[in-house]
DNA sequence: GTCATAAGTGAGTAATCACTTACAAAAATA
DNA sequence: TATTTTTGTAAGTGATTACTCACTTATGAC
């Protein structure tokens, strides 16, 4: 791991355990184990550090939420979407935690959102899609309901992982989502 | 309004808009109209301010929330549940957006996490109550579930408020709950 | 009216922190 | 080998900020 690497890895643990605000510089630097000025040889300032790290972050998940369209049968790929978002969120905890701590904070809102909201769109339109398929009277809110579901099971997860059921609230999804029928409603 | 009061419902309005580390005590004495001094006298310290406005939303939650077991009838229970969630949604924006920005940052857990998880178990538990009439398999995850959709879609509504569609959600949330079979599944 | 307490002020301060700068070592390039 | 570029360091620095303190003004209680 060269030392931009390790600056990079060692500012994520901290952002995500105390916050960005207020996680100083030079704490980054020590606990990287290189000088503070290097921090700023390699990121512009603070704030690119951050983004730098939101960035590597967006590309690991639209890397796993890629191979969507591949999958056929509509029913499949929702499940297969709710089973990719599980396994993003136990591999990405801290990323997941920092951005959830940044998410409202406007200056951030400039930089990241337009990466975020562009991976967040592209899953709720395939999602409608799938639900569409499925005969779904209301596609778009049943797209929208499943991906606020699942942010909402994250979130309470964060707050306390080793309390929340997450395991369990998968399968509960996955059931019933393998069963429901949207045609009825 | 007295002096104090409008000291925390500034402190409200720019910890929301611009994040709590971000925003300065004489920043908040001056819109408040005081002098920095005075902020110190009515509250022990920064984070007393901040808890201070936190509990008072608490207060105001817990108070929407109370009129729970006196409807008998447990779908117009659960109905009635995310009626009001969607009430305290639109009437505490300022509130909610705060207490998503703090939700996760350490120092704050240890004041306000106990009083928040203490109004969320109370919600759960009348919800699992209410799902377990109804004659639900896993009445504990469908509480859990039904909990995490309204946190979800609240946070996606903070993010972009002018373009989340939430009316359009509650109904399709008071739809879908009101004829959901949950003893099929 | 007097006195005690509460409300309010504003200038000051110690500490923190993001960032700079001057310089050195190492690596790449010719 | 000579030279240019990249990587790295250590010691600042100016600005910001939460909080204090000495002091003044208002509010009751008796």
């Amino acid at each position: 791991m060269t030392k931009k690497e390790q600056i990079l890895h060692t500012a994520l643990a901290l952002f995500a355990a105390q916050g960005y605000d207020r996680t100083a510089t030079s704490r980054i630097a020590r606990e990287a184990g290189v000088s503070e000025g290097l921090i700023f040889r390699h990121y512009e300032n603070k704030a690119g550090l951050l983004e730098a790290i939101l960035d590597e972050g967006l590309r690991q998940i639209a890397g796993t939420m890629e191979g969507y369209r591949l999958i056929e049968n509509p029913r499949a790929a929702v499940l297969d979407h709710i089973r990719r978002s599980f396994i993003l969120i136990r591999e990405q905890e801290a990323f997941w935690r920092l951005a959830q701590m940044v998410r409202f904070q406007p200056e951030v809102r400039v930089g990241a959102a337009a990466k975020l909201e562009a991976i967040n769109g592209f899953i709720v339109r395939q999602l409608a899609e799938q639900f569409s398929k499925l005969g779904a009277r209301a596609p778009q809110q049943e797209a929208l309901t499943l991906f606020a579901l699942i942010d909402g099971i994250c979130i309470q997860w964060l707050q306390a992982p080793e309390q929340y059921p997450l395991e369990d609230m998968k399968d509960h999804l996955i059931n019933k989502y393998r069963h429901e029928q949207y045609g009825l409603g």
